[in-house]
DNA sequence: ACATGTGAAGGTATTCACAGCG
DNA sequence: CGCTGTGAATACCTTCACATGT
């Protein structure tokens, strides 16, 4: 394959078709067609194929997809080979449901410490973790922790993310309702719960 | 303006220029323009007019857009005008959090019944609805519900989203890790958390 | 003078159609 | 023959450049 721009769209599949392929490892399935996963996951099957072969001649003509190996493959594209530690910032309800939250595993990441700035709440234990005060976000560059998630009320969020970033933090996943400014070498996804919800209407 | 067919990304960007117009509504702010909307939403000011034009001439030129008309008439776009209920099912961890989310309101949504089958829940009060057995979804068509907010876990999904379609809810908001079968006629969205944070590796 | 609104240009992503290989 | 892999064609979206209206 020649080397060619891989498309943002090609990404942000990528974890879809790992969550499709899991399904089907799970199901005891071995080998799997474009066809049959396009079904599946109501994407195209030449996208498919098109998306794989960015990175590499995955399948077998004739045949299909080994569902062993391709997830390999996606998972190691993704960087999720191994585990890696996250930080939450916020346990309110929203933060306790991330902590509960299965499937974090799938795609290789792990709460390992958790803050929050409520005073009753701090040294509580929670999942597998211990509470600990928001001023303790500056020891993460230390403990080598590069992930965060924020789950705070939209006025603190900008204020979290100064300090996530000032301790080294290069990825951030936002639940708050609020657009957050970075550095561009840190990568910031947010998800917007209600905003989804907002264009739901227009298409019915 | 000629009629031309709505961009699907422009839809999506609805949301995101209501929730900046909301912002400076509550700052006060009478009149704004397309480059000052843009620094605060990290949009493209040429697209934030492109977009609007598709559905009108919203603004005044030399001077800009104002701002309690543009949320008019985006809020009538998405036809979030006036209130709508929404159940929700699943009051686990994220069903709570939802509950308790704010920002439903600015998009016209409000959860107005909810279900659950754990029987030490039924019956329960929680935010202004009383928990009802999932068997009852059957009569949301009477009360008129077509909107739902899926928080399960996963096994439970698909059967959940089957009997909320049965019931007549022509749109879906999806959060649990699983990909859902419906008729062309409802729209599902699929937020899917891990999903989100699986593609934050490979950009670091 | 200033900011909108918009054809035209440019760029990106998807789909087609089929060659290539097992 | 079946299914992958891919250049070419198409569709889609964004950005440019500027004409247009206040």
């Amino acid at each position: 394959m020649k080397y060619r721009k891989i498309p943002d769209e090609t990404v942000r599949r990528l974890p879809v078709y790992l969550r499709g392929l899991q399904y089907l490892l799970d199901q005891g399935k071995k080998s799997v067609s474009s066809i049959e996963l396009a079904e599946i996951l109501h994407v195209g099957a030449t996208q498919i194929r098109k998306d794989f072969s960015y990175f590499g001649d995955f399948g077998t003509r004739g045949v299909g997809y080994n569902v062993g190996t391709l997830i390999r493959q996606i998972r190691a594209i993704l960087k999720l080979s191994g585990t890696r530690g996250a930080a939450l910032v916020g346990v309110g309800n929203l933060g306790t449901a991330l902590l509960s939250y299965p499937g974090f595993g799938t795609y290789g990441l792990e709460i390992v410490v958790v803050f929050d700035n409520d005073p009753t709440k701090i040294g509580k234990q929670i999942g597998g973790a211990r509470i600990e005060g928001i001023e303790k976000i500056s020891e993460l560059k230390k403990r080598g922790i590069k992930l965060a998630i924020i789950a705070v009320p939209a006025e603190e969020a900008q204020s979290v993310a100064d300090k996530l970033v000032a301790a080294g933090v290069n990825g951030i996943l936002n639940f708050a309702p609020h657009f957050l400014s970075a550095p561009k070498k840190v990568k910031v996804i947010t998800i917007d719960i209600a905003m989804e919800l907002g264009r739901l209407p227009y298409y019915i």
